[in-house]
DNA sequence: GTCATATATATGTTCATAGCATATATAAGC
DNA sequence: GCTTATATATGCTATGAACATATATATGAC
């Protein structure tokens, strides 16, 4: 989120807004398995589309599909076929997929709170 | 921001999207202290409008602006004249300025993100 | 007079999360 | 053999939200 990536041992000490958008990660992953199973590796690259650029941590990654498990929102087997290391092949379940219509809310919510950030921002220094 | 207000002890165990925007707070006591210097008590008020509805916690009010002051955002001094108890009026100072700017293109970006997960959602669940 | 409420500020505690680091293993390219 | 890409996993720390509680002053009700 913090685009200049000079943070002290992530301190936070500079002012740098980061405003980060908690657990966003997750709707984002359960909407890109819900157009098609995949594992984490493969999610980690489709995710670039919602922000989470170049580095984005695997491990952020990797934890939340194994949370997601847990709360029952997606399932994994494990796929050893094809070449390299065996692979969490997940899916999404029924509840995974109304926790995305319920996320859609949300979202628009934050949409417009922020928007009407923008707007009183833009009355107040734009000339 | 959750809205069913149903949490057992605050533990998040239930699935409710939060999606909160971390600090997303500063911003907005920023951008009202510039229009008009204020005390806690008066932003807590006013933060309504940025979606921090009816019971926004005043310890997250008061703490974040003591350490917007630490950190040189906004400064204040104690009125005592009028009635009822003392206030701590607040004003904003060029380096916080210089922060509503910065905020103003993370929040830009955001909104993007979000636009960008309700786009793929549409275009995936409706019709 | 005292009781509840509104005004005003402050601190304590707990939990989940982001962000960072590191470890492990398989396979391909050179 | 060495490096890199693929793939998953765990450990650690700082932070912030959400909750609770404490304090004090003034006002209106009864």
């Amino acid at each position: 989120m913090c685009s200049h990536g000079k943070h002290d041992h992530h301190k936070h000490t500079c002012e740098c807004p980061g405003g980060r958008m908690e657990r966003f990660i997750q709707p984002c992953m359960l909407l890109l398995l819900y157009e098609k199973p995949a594992h984490g590796y493969r999610l980690m690259e489709k995710l670039s589309q919602f922000g989470y650029e170049d580095n984005i941590d695997p491990g952020m990654v990797y934890r939340n599909l194994r949370k997601m498990e847990k709360e029952g929102w997606v399932e994994s087997e494990w796929k050893t076929e094809g070449t390299g290391p065996a692979k969490r092949l997940y899916k999404i379940t029924s509840e995974g997929e109304d926790l995305i219509h319920a996320w859609a809310i949300t979202i628009q919510n934050n949409i417009k709170r922020l928007q009407h950030f923008l707007k009183k921002y833009r009355e107040i220094f734009e000339n």
